[in-house]
DNA sequence: CTCATTGCAAATAATTTGCATGTAA
DNA sequence: TTACATGCAAATTATTTGCAATGAG
């Protein structure tokens, strides 16, 4: 399972981009009487770190490497909060692990998924963006994210074939 | 032009895609060696008889009105049999359930999806089909399928709140 | 006859939840 | 002090699988 981000250097989430996802946390927190804890700010930072289509297996091992005794419903837990309050999204591809993307990234870009190998190549189109804005008007969805994933066969495995 | 596809709810497959769909099955059993039996043929047609995104839960119902005895694991093992061929399409929308189109059908038009009410309004745009196309030969993809899903909240749903 | 297929129940796998204990605020 | 949060294990949910019996070719 590989991720090529070879087409999109500087792909990391810059530090404003970071900063805004924090903000959008503690205002939801605020709003709902949530507590800040331990284990809360290292998954959040963990998650933050991470590449995109982090698996909640991979985000444990990551954490525990921090702080070895947070409990995996705790990462489930925080995960639906980040996703509740607009800082990640969720997305399935098909090999039965949901996977959670920093949610300004996954309105950057998109994935062609190789069902040979599983592996993950992201693309961008900007022409794809603006006609999702336009058929969201037209049926006057206000729309929250989205989901555009190729499913086929890469290269590399349409040659080893 | 685009297409909306969501003001035609009647919209059924043709006679023309239905053969030819029974067709890419009935090469691919042929090509196993995989048997005709009661079972399969009544989930066969009970799917290519049922609208898009049917669940195996809702499959499995309209199976036994017609055959009490068929078991859910037939229809599992049938479903896979279907996607492995290329009729089927299996999508995932986040509501935990797996669901099935007919995959002609998928390569037609997509999704939006309320996250409010989890209601499903289907759209086209011929624009998308093609860009798609462009991209998968940038990456040397051999396109096999497609999922395109806007998440948001729908008109009726941000009247309600 | 042979071997694919089926139904059932048991097994998996991912995720959620109940509850006693811990701990922000 | 007062809830919210956590860890653990048990519960849930969707799907898969083992196996003996059945049936297609």
């Amino acid at each position: 399972m590989s991720v090529d981000r070879a087409s999109h250097p500087g792909h990391t989430p810059s530090e404003e981009t970071l900063e805004q996802a924090r903000e959008m946390l503690r205002a939801y927190m605020a709003r709902k009487g949530l507590r800040s804890t331990d284990q809360r700010r290292v998954i959040v930072d963990t998650f933050l770190a991470s590449a995109d289509h982090v698996s909640i297996e991979e985000l444990l091992t990551r954490v525990r490497s921090h702080d070895p005794r947070v409990g995996y419903a705790t990462v489930y837990r925080t995960l639906k909060l980040l996703t509740e309050c607009g800082v990640a999204n969720e997305r399935q591809f098909g090999d039965g692990l949901t996977r959670f993307e920093l949610a300004d990234e996954s309105s950057h870009h998109d994935h062609l998924i190789c069902t040979a190998c599983n592996g993950i190549t992201e693309f961008e189109d900007e022409r794809v963006e603006s006609i999702q804005d336009e058929i969201a008007a037209r049926y006057g969805f206000r729309l929250r994210s989205h989901k555009h994933e190729l499913y086929g066969i890469c290269q590399t495995c349409q040659a080893r074939k």
